[in-house]
DNA sequence: ATGAAAGCGCTAACAG
DNA sequence: CTGTTAGCGCTTTCAT
């Protein structure tokens, strides 16, 4: 491997020039500029990140942190994240906690090292304290989850509002038995999002019946069919079930199924996320749309401009409902 | 953001004791060790990886090529990479190339500018002339693919056996007239699953029937809608299809029940990879199980091994068939 | 057991 | 336009 310095003795110049050749070429002069070249091919010279990052004190690296790479919801957001991070000439270190605190101490470490130049959380699970505590001193943008003390720049959706369209959806197309396959409440999203159903019912005068309620306490397809088994075992049966997550709604569609009932005749179904998954189940999922990719993609945008010391204002995007087979 | 010369003046001490501290605190005087403990809490010192890696030319990152992130039979691949890794004090840059070569070009870049210690490649469409130079100047093995030159270790499974198994499954409960949906043939592994169908086939006596064998374009859900549709729409219709990957079966079993066919009754279905989602599916798919997170750790292993110079031979692990109510 | 000093590969004043 | 020089923060001989 050669470096700078060999590159300089070939070509019969210093190494600032080779520097300079390196990172704005204009600026050295033609002639200088054709041994430059000349000597980087004859020697197959690639420069160093690792003596660039040091002296520039920076990594071009940023941390994404998330519970499960394995979650549709996040492989999408990660596409817009990655592009515009190579766009802006960053990398990403892509971080599944599994929601363990230690790696998430693992995580938190790189970035005290100096290994990432700024973070972007999207794990619900994450210990509070401590992502205040980094965010205080470096860098951190969190996306899809939000704090609600807001001092963290965050970007989101309205959750409260997106539950309420999808329940209202369910309302209009004549539904009064109207189901919930919420997870656990310490979320915020759940807790808002329970908020948007309940405001959708109280709307149009439909009573709470606190019994098509079901809490998971994952987001797991099993999950999903604990939750319709519970529903289905009722004594009175709800005709319609808005779940908080697709693979939650393909947990139910599953054990509607197995108990011979059909979707939508029988119980219309609505999930959240529209994960590609949602459009293979037979039939497809009505579901709620986030901007996933943007979301990603904006995450960027804030993180590097607060990494360059920059303000940035937290946001809150679209969702949108997307109709489809189940309802 | 202390460095470890400020420490060093705090706790009255060399920098090179602080760097002994660090790395092996034993052979430090204990009572040197809590003054050096003491400066460090009290001015937050987190050593800084710029300065390590660059002065033990390592990243220590290991770069892993994959086509997309969003095919679950990588996520699986990808927990094994990981945990393997960050045992090690690895961390891995998860990079998709979206079968794209300036992408590719891009990831190749970094490892030459030293900004990763080695690549694991998942990528079945990456450039062989490319990937064979890489491999020849830095420490790389492939994982799940392979060059049949044999210049690049690898780890993977029989493929032809493992598709020979599935098709011997089908014929074994019963199905004469197999179809497969094959991906394109460019691809290795492809190549192989077919001549295991087609030896499971003729070891059977069953005469081969080409108008039975459709050949996807990519591995999405609609390649295999496309390819069911096709295949039923054929003179004489099979009552089995072996398809080459899960998500193709998904959507074979998707297309058989729009036309208002059931399987396993009129159509058997077995797909390949074991992904998640073909537990979720109704009926739930028979499949060939890969083990992935095995592949995934090994490939790291390997690697590492390559990394400090260490020969390591290629390897091939065993898969197996996963019967479930789809056959 | 500890310190002094060299240097990993690069960039950025500064001077000319 | 180009060269000289001083580090970025750390590890690692080589002495002592």
């Amino acid at each position: 491997m050669a470096t700078i310095q060999e590159v300089a003795q070939k070509a019969g110049v210093s190494v600032a020039t080779i520097s300079r050749y390196l990172n704005n070429p204009a600026i050295v002069a033609k002639e200088t500029r054709e041994k430059v070249e000349q000597a980087i091919k004859t020697l197959n010279y690639e420069p160093s990140m690792l003596g660039r990052n040091l002296r520039k004190s920076e990594s071009r690296l940023l941390i994404v942190l998330l519970p499960s790479i394995s979650n549709p919801f996040y492989t999408e957001v990660i596409n817009g994240i990655e592009d515009t991070a190579i766009e802006k000439g960053y990398n990403i270190l892509l971080c599944q906690t599994d929601s363990k605190p230690e790696r998430e101490e693992i995580y938190f470490n790189m970035m005290k090292n100096r290994l990432a130049d700024g973070i972007i959380s999207m794990d619900p699970t994450v210990d509070r304290a401590k992502l205040i505590e980094i965010a205080k001193n470096f860098p951190l943008v969190q996306c899809s989850e939000y704090d609600e003390e807001g001092i963290i720049t965050y970007v989101t959706i309205d959750n409260e509002l997106a539950a309420y369209h999808a329940v209202k959806h369910l309302i209009k197309i004549g539904h009064k038995k109207i189901a919930m396959i919420n997870s656990g409440e310490k979320f915020l999203y759940a807790r808002e999002r329970k908020q948007g159903y309940l405001r959708a019912l109280n709307e149009s005068g439909i009573p709470f019946n606190p019994d098509w309620i079901f809490t998971t306490d994952n987001l797991e397809f099993d999950a999903g069919r604990q939750a319709m088994k519970s529903l289905l075992g009722k004594s009175e049966i709800p005709t319609a079930v808005f779940a908080v997550s697709d693979i939650l709604a393909i947990g139910a569609l599953k054990e509607i199924n197995l108990k011979g009932l059909a979707v939508p005749d029988d119980i219309a179904l609505v999930g959240f996320d529209k994960i590609s998954f949602s459009n293979m189940t037979q039939p497809t999922l009505t579901t709620i749309s986030q901007p996933m990719y943007q979301m990603g993609s904006m995450s960027v945008h804030m993180l590097i401009n607060k990494i360059n010391g920059k303000h940035t204002e937290s946001i809150i995007l679209d969702h949108e409902l997307v109709i489809r087979e189940s309802t």
